[in-house]
DNA sequence: GCCAACCTTCACGCACACGTCAAGGTTGTG
DNA sequence: CACAACCTTGACGTGTGCGTGAAGGTTGGC
């Protein structure tokens, strides 16, 4: 688990001590066995961790939405009435758009800085152009008009 | 200070302690004084950590990248050979594009993150307006059709 | 000049996210 | 069945990012 998830041993058991795994199935002689499923998820915390830059904590809240849903869904199903389905329903897609909600303020964030260094580096080019305008180049780079980025 | 960027003293001085800022300048009975440019730099790093999720070595990192920046810009000043001005900014643009990089893979992660969650959401909408087309509501609520998102 | 409200530097404490042994049990292969 | 290579559960250690006093000094307003 640990060499297809790129995570150590310590920290995929921390994880479950935390609560962020449901506890893993066990062999006979209690070592944890894993399913394409659990690889899957584990993947997804790791990306969760080292991507957005979410806490376990923020992270645990994040899942605890997922295993709500699922027990949602659970509910849904034994749901004999349509109104109450409705409304579980509506209770998951605001539950979306509050994690969508925060995800789009992380990204719009993000998207700031990186407009910001942008902007610098155009000062830059510009800076680079104006010295390589003033004087020919002599190190075998010729001249040329940039339209990129 | 601390009122103005949000943080406490407490981390103030830790991120001075860890070389984030530059020590501050002191009155005469060693009172830390901090003028709008640090106010700037603090409200950065605030930013970084709570909204981009770098820890404080990521963040010391970029920093350094800044600051080297700007020791480029002196030595800039200095160079009196075109060539080596050109060097210099070339280097500067590089290490900016090594940022946007990093700052636009994380912004890339947290999109596709974004678009599982809005595909999920689609599917219960479409769940939602299955369940609202097979029975009329019965809660005061008129069925009509969404083409917000 | 006095005083409350700030600031200063240690110094210890704490929660998070693991790393790292220790002591023992399990598994698959020969 | 022997054995190396794994796994198990503790338990303690570590680095980060601060919080929280303690003991004292500084500042600005009256």
């Amino acid at each position: 688990m640990a060499a297809a998830t790129g995570l150590t041993p310590r920290s995929i058991r921390y994880y479950e001590e935390m609560g962020l795994l449901s506890p893993a199935a066990r062999s006979q002689g209690a070592y944890r066995l894993y399913d394409a499923s659990d690889v899957e998820r584990l993947a997804f915390i790791r990306d969760l961790r080292d991507d957005a830059g979410f806490s376990l904590a923020e992270i645990g809240r994040l899942l605890e939405d997922e295993e709500a849903r699922i027990r949602d869904r659970a509910r849904f199903a034994a749901a004999g009435d349509t109104a109450q389905k409705r409304a579980i329903v509506r209770d998951l897609i605001a539950r979306i758009d509050a994690q969508v909600a925060i995800l789009e303020g992380k990204a719009a964030r993000i998207t700031t800085m990186i407009q910001t260094a942008e902007a610098r580096r155009g000062h830059l080019r510009a800076h680079l152009a104006e010295l390589e305008g003033g004087l020919p180049a002599h190190d075998g780079r010729t001249r040329h008009p940039e339209t990129g980025p």
